[in-house]
RNA sequence: GGACGCAUAGCUCAGUUGGCUAGAGCACUUCGUUUACACCGAAGGGGUCCAAGGUUCGAGUCCUUGUGCGUCCACCA
């Protein structure tokens, strides 16, 4: 054995050494039971990675590497999200350039660069942290077989009929110039005004109404009261005169205004929020669409014109004070929605997008939720919730360059939608004319392409399918889907979760996966969650640079399922005590063994049995732990019987017999078993310290090329009572009573001491025990 | 406004069907180089388990209410 563990080196060693060996490569012919994991496919676009990825990822791994020690045959691949809005929007910023001054070929072109650099930098450290996926089976949301998948989805959707195009007041991004979907959204709170402002009835009095949008006041097309508000009780039906536009709007009443908000006036405009757009559709409001796609008005502003929306409520505030129309101005703290992308804040405008239904199926969504299971169980409710709370159906269309493209073409004629056959995916429209000649419906023989892109969840929620299609083979197919695994973070259940339920759910009425397991957020020492603006966090690589990629990940293993972690130096620090740790206890205990002593001894005693019975009892409660995605608990259980039992009492009992002129055969044998089971039971969360002490000794007898191929311990079967462990424990209890003796006499432990009178009660036949270890050469008892 | 989570030693946290004389690691004090390891070992100090009520022979653990922190969702003229 090695003198010294020097971790870089050899942890460097085994990386190679896995992947030459092709560890971890799933066979698809294998008679085990397949374990399959639905891996999270990272956004390339992340550039900065940091404990919280090194976190989740290493989770899910814990469990993975459980599974294959377990028996199962392991599906582990990787994935890289990197299409859509997200790696648009790193390239934008990285190369500070905007989808409207580029050309769609020169933007794609640079975003699949970044795609790959992305890519190379994840495989990188998922390397380094010693992931144990399956390299060969790694799929890219832009590459060709996913965009044949999510095409293929579409088609199948559309001709479901759950996939509608139409033309609808809808979210939409100034910034990014799209539609987006409701779990695009997220709340941001602003500093802003409430204004009052007077319009007129007709007889000119002033009509008070409070509005926190004026730049829109121009197209506002109705005033609403509530019906039972006996102040405007008479002007119900009749028409008011919005200032600065001049424009007649008839005053209606509805019961949803609030008669104590404001005025209790209500302007509705096209349309300024939900309340706006709903109101449009049960009263069959006029429409005055004010607000161009690029975020700036139109010609309906008149003088505002072309102003963009926060100048022109500067303008548009300047004038009407000039014009003594505005009140007052109240200061407010409000909720805004913000696309979460880039913190625009969004805006409704009626465009033609795809949306998936998905309002009419809440019921079988929530029901979904039931078939699978969660871990921890409470994340459930965040998905419950989500469900409840939906109120627009998915919006899929985006109009965006790099994406996978919409199988569709329209006749130029009629409009008419063509539809790719399923034959001819993944295609792209722009780039191909459909297969048929003429249009069914008119005969025109010219076509133009959906320019649109998809979503990019519209892929992602595909995963399961995009990774068990991997393989040709239908019955291969078969036994990976559902998958047995989703691990992901929490913030991405309404998102990722969610849309991966609905797919598997239109497509297969199926679950997409059986078990979930949620993981937290790293956080710094603080407690504040780690972000790049905070710049709150070493680079991983430094840290496993100075303390090895074991000692890391042990810090991960450190938070159960959905909790956070916080970043603790000083945890890693004990990651990599302990693989010290390990590393000492195996050269010791092997300086003793040959592989001769792989059978476990008939002339155990006391402390041999006391020893493997606490090792069954951790056996136990690891496996249970780790069955049910309680990683944490499980380490904490292996921990307390590595240094506590192990290490500081069974090694130090079974010193004076191994180092007795014949090494004491019995002891030899336990110590072979206790430390193989100690290093498989730790493999899944110290994968490189476990494989070096492995192939160092243990492999030629396991004959498995690697410690994570060899199978998870087993229980042994010992002859003890519940009272010998007792008695036994007893023993230990006088040790440590000789101990304190020995401290507060200042004598080293070693010391020999002539006799010592004992005050715990211990059965007699423990007292050789007790001698031998504590060095007393007459022992009597009070 | 709704939902969920958290609150235990100076710090970070265990404590899973109520039995606790409440634990671990770090930090602190004292001691020990003992033929695996000083990245070590031994011994020790340190807690009205957020508050108030309740159930029970017995509550850190269960129930109710409240407080503080965090997160998600909704409202947001």
């Amino acid at each position: 054995m090695l003198d010294k563990y020097i971790f870089s080196e050899r942890e460097d060693h085994w990386r190679k050494y896995w992947d030459e060996n092709e560890i971890y490569k799933f066979n698809p012919e294998s008679r085990k039971p397949f374990y399959s994991v639905d891996t999270p496919p990272p956004y390339v676009s992340a550039d900065h990675l940091h404990f919280g990825h090194i976190m989740s990822y290493s989770q899910a791994e814990f469990v993975v590497r459980y599974k294959r020690m377990a028996g199962f045959e392991v599906f582990y691949p990787m994935g890289f999200d990197d299409n859509g809005l997200p790696t648009e929007r790193f390239v934008e910023k990285k190369y500070n350039i905007n989808k409207k001054h580029t050309s769609r070929t020169d933007f794609v072109e640079k975003c699949l660069e970044e795609t790959k650099i992305g890519a190379e930098t994840y495989r990188k450290l998922w390397n380094l942290i010693g992931i144990s996926v399956d390299w060969s089976k790694t799929y890219s949301t832009i590459n060709e077989h996913c965009q044949k998948n999510s095409q293929w989805s579409f088609l199948d959707l559309y001709k479901k009929g759950k996939i509608i195009q139409r033309e609808e007041p809808g979210a939409w991004c100034t910034t990014c110039q799209t539609a987006i979907a409701q779990a695009d959204l997220e709340d941001d709170e602003v500093d802003s005004f409430m204004n009052y402002i007077n319009f007129k009835d007709e007889d000119s009095n002033n009509l008070l109404i409070a509005t926190t949008r004026p730049e829109l006041i121009s197209a506002c097309v109705a005033l609403f009261v509530n019906p039972g508000d006996t102040r405007y009780k008479d002007l119900i039906g009749k028409q008011a005169i919005v200032p600065i536009s001049n424009h007649k709007v008839p005053v209606l009443s509805d019961e949803s205004v609030d008669p104590d908000f404001g005025s209790g006036l209500m302007m509705v405009c096209t349309w300024g929020d939900n309340e706006d757009a709903k109101k449009y559709r049960i009263h069959n409001l006029e429409t005055r669409s004010i607000l161009e796609p690029d975020g700036k008005l139109n010609d309906l502003a008149g003088e505002f014109s072309g102003m963009k929306l926060k100048d022109a409520r500067e303008a548009i505030i300047a004038k009407l004070k000039e014009d003594n129309i505005l009140v007052k101005q109240d200061e407010i703290s409000h909720v805004v929605n913000v696309h979460e992308r880039c913190g625009t804040p969004v805006e409704l405008i009626k465009t033609k997008q795809f949306f998936i239904n998905i309002l009419d199926i809440k019921e079988d969504l929530l029901s979904q939720a039931e078939k699978m299971t969660w871990h921890p169980a409470h994340m459930k409710q965040r998905y419950i919730d989500w469900v409840k709370s939906l109120q627009w159906d998915w919006c899929i269309s985006r109009q965006r360059y790099y994406g996978v493209p919409f199988p569709v073409w329209y006749c130029k004629e009629c409009g008419e939608m063509i539809l790719a056959e399923e034959s001819e995916l993944p295609v792209d429209p722009t780039a191909k004319s459909p297969n048929i000649s003429k249009c069914s419906k008119c005969n025109s023989t010219e076509f133009e392409p959906e320019s649109d892109v998809m979503d990019t969840w519209m892929t992602s929620s595909l995963s399961p399918q995009i990774t068990s299609s991997l393989f040709e083979s239908k019955d291969v197919q078969e036994k990976l889907y559902p998958a047995s695994l989703r691990p992901q973070a929490f913030e991405i259940i309404r998102t990722w979760l969610f849309y991966t339920v609905v797919k598997s759910f239109y497509h297969f009425n199926s679950i997409p996966f059986k078990d979930i397991m949620i993981s937290g957020h790293g956080h710094d020492e603080k407690g504040q969650k780690i972000s790049k603006r905070l710049g709150n966090y070493v680079p991983p690589e430094q840290v496993i640079e100075k303390y090895g990629a074991d000692a890391m990940r042990y810090w991960a293993t450190g938070a159960n399922l959905g909790e956070n972690l916080r970043y603790s130096e000083n945890e890693i620090k004990n990651g990599s005590r302990l693989v010290n740790k390990l590393f000492n206890a195996s050269k010791f205990s092997l300086s003793f063994l040959s592989n001769e002593d792989k059978d476990l001894s008939s002339d155990l005693l006391a402390e041999d049995k006391w020893i493997l019975n606490s090792l069954n009892k951790t056996i136990r409660l690891a496996t249970k732990y780790m069955d049910t995605y309680q990683y944490s608990r499980a380490r904490n259980e292996i921990d307390d019987f590595f240094w506590s039992k192990l290490c500081d009492n069974y090694l130090e009992f079974v010193k004076p017999r191994l180092y007795a002129d014949e090494p004491d055969k019995a002891a030899k044998s336990v110590l072979y078993q206790v430390l193989l089971t100690v290093i498989k039971i730790y493999a899944p969360f110290l994968p490189f310290i476990t494989e070096e002490i492995y192939q160092d000794f243990f492999k030629v007898d396991i004959n498995e090329k690697s410690i994570h191929l060899s199978s998870w311990p087993k229980e042994m079967e010992i002859d003890i009572e519940l009272d010998d462990v007792l008695s036994f424990e007893k023993a230990i209890e006088a040790v440590t009573e000789i101990r304190r003796y020995k401290s507060d006499n200042k004598l080293s432990l070693a010391k020999e001491i002539d006799s010592y009178e004992l005050k715990t009660e211990v059965d007699k036949e423990h007292f050789d025990f007790i001698k031998r270890v504590m060095k007393v050469n007459n022992l009597s008892k009070k």
